[in-house]
RNA sequence: GACCCCAUCGUCUAGUGGUUAGGACACCGGCCUCUCACGUCGGUAGCACCGGUUCAAAUCCGGUUGGGGUCGCCA
């Protein structure tokens, strides 16, 4: 038996990373077993809808490398893949459920439904249809329906005994059909509701193994009873806990940042992302933490989903990010740096390559480069007592001996040779000559350089980056500052 | 509230009757070092609780507590 999984998102906004966990088991099932991996859009709630959802979804997908075989672009033997265009097959199907006895028309309206469920609430009973329409002859239906009444088609739940099934991660489950509602598979719009389309759609597209978010638990007695009314095969169930923002809170679009989109714009890699999503609420068994995809396609295995709600931890993607910065060649790095390094240095003059090997391993998120290089554009006003730091040995008396030297000896550079080794080779030849460590020279000339007190890169490679004339102008300006100081 | 489900460090998790309860992030300390960061070495920290079963329980059973999901002409 081929494996067959599908992810069906609907078309109501940007792409949740919860979402994207789940497309991404249902990829790689697929992929695990050498099976077809489909995309199908549910866009049957037409009130919902938001336009360009449909793009947004592919781009997504496509950009997390999740490709799929068979969808509404790339078509399929199973087609069509959106459900609104199946609109059809679904009335021809819920027509024979309702000549099977399974299901039947209804024709109450909303207020009366409102009513009903109103006063079983005040009666403290679960909200339940109450069957007004279950017993309706086909003459009064016809009439009915002949009068241009309007209608929807609902499940008849049998009215006593359980239904029990089999859920991948969660085991064995069974419920007395008594708690189960009569739920309306047929809209009085013509388009089926989730409950009924899924079913449907899964046994036409021949899936195997349904994968989806925990939500769906509980009405999968219905889908259940439904497939069993066809006389169609149960696949396999593989229900997902909840990726939560806290104990409490699901991670949803109101925090913003469950966007997938948002993480990309704030300089998380796909790849990343992808590797922390696998692993939240999944484990292979193992110690391994980082994966390819093509590494996961191997490693994944049903039997590792976890059973409980899982919290979102940004500060371990936010770590595993960084891993995979860190692994980017330098030119891999210089191009994806290189707009974020733009959004704080204006100055055409600074050689970029160095600015980003000086950020490498200091990028956890790429959005985190601009406040780092918030010094090179002009030099901020910072408080002399910077030049004083304990570990380096260095006050104001000899922060200034060595500023002086320093400009010295730097000036001596040629133009051309500005570059890490001779600016290196050229203090630290400094520093022995005064017979001072290499600290008390490299400190205050990073303090006069960047006025700051913790710079990404040291005293050399920030001259190097700021250029002769800017870096001679810096430690002057130092010089004076030092000179007005307090002895 | 009713029904279903879940429960190992702060967080993600390994663990399927016998382990000094393992790993990772975070946190704390050492080293490296011109700052920060990287790297490296080490440390703190957990089986929710109460009963059973068993020679032996994080692992099995029951209950309590806590948490999640569902109860729409939304998916």
């Amino acid at each position: 038996m081929t494996v067959r999984t599908r992810f069906a998102p609907s078309p109501t906004g940007y792409m949740h990373v919860g979402n994207l966990r789940t497309a991404l088991y249902a990829f790689l099932l697929a992929r695990k077993h050498k099976g077809t991996f489909i995309l199908r859009i549910e866009d049957t709630d037409q009130e919902r809808e938001v336009p360009g959802a449909v793009d947004l979804i592919y781009h997504t997908l496509r950009q997390a490398g999740l490709f799929w075989d068979e969808g509404p672009d790339v078509g399929g033997p199973y087609g069509p893949y959106i459900q609104s265009q199946r609109k059809t097959i679904y009335r021809e199907y819920a027509e024979k459920l309702v000549e099977a006895g399974h299901a039947y028309y209804c024709f109450c309206d909303k207020e009366r439904l409102d009513a009903v469920r109103k006063r079983q609430e005040a009666e403290g009973k679960q909200p339940k249809y109450d069957g007004h329409c279950r017993h309706l002859s086909s003459t009064e239906r016809d009439k009915l329906i002949a009068g241009g009444t309007p209608w929807v088609i609902r499940q008849r739940i049998p009215d006593s005994g359980t239904t029990t099934f089999t859920d991948e991660v969660f085991g064995e489950i069974t419920v007395e059909n008594s708690t189960l509602d009569d739920n309306v598979l047929l809209k009085s719009d013509g388009l089926p509701t989730y409950n009924f389309a899924n079913v449907v759609d899964d046994h036409l597209m021949r899936i195997t193994h349904v994968i989806r978010g925990i939500e769906y638990l509980s009405s999968a007695p219905k889908y259940n009873l439904l497939y069993t009314a066809f006389g169609w095969e149960i696949p396999r169930y593989v229900h997902c806990p909840p990726v939560m923002r806290d104990a409490q809170r699901k991670l949803s679009k109101r925090d913003g940042d469950a966007s997938y989109q948002d993480f990309i714009d704030k300089g998380y890699l796909t790849e990343a992302l992808i590797n922390y999503l696998a692993l939240l609420g999944w484990s292979p068994g193992t110690d391994r933490e980082k994966f390819t995809l093509d590494e996961l396609i191997d490693a994944f295995d049903i039997s590792g989903i976890s059973k409980s709600p899982a919290i979102f931890d940004l500060v371990k993607l936010t770590w595993l990010n960084g891993e995979y910065i860190r692994t980017l060649t330098p030119d891999q790095f210089l191009e994806k740096a290189t707009p974020f390094i733009r959004q704080a240095v204006t100055r055409e003059d600074v050689p970029l390559a160095a600015i980003a090997a000086v950020l490498h391993e200091r990028t956890e998120k790429l959005a985190d480069i601009p406040p780092q290089l918030d010094f090179i554009d002009r030099l901020p006003d910072y408080p002399v007592d910077l030049f004083v730091h304990k570990k380096s040995k260095t006050t104001f008396e000899n922060s200034l001996t060595s500023l002086r030297a320093a400009r010295e000896a730097l000036a001596a550079i040629p133009a051309d040779s500005w570059n890490d080794d001779t600016i290196r080779a050229t203090l630290l030849k400094l520093a022995e000559t005064l017979g001072v460590k290499n600290a008390v020279v490299l400190w205050p000339v990073r303090i006069a350089l960047s006025g700051k007190e913790f710079t990404p890169g040291g005293a050399i490679e920030i001259a190097h980056i700021l250029g002769k004339d800017e870096a001679l102008r810096r430690i002057d300006h130092g010089m004076e500052k030092l000179a007005r100081a307090p002895k």
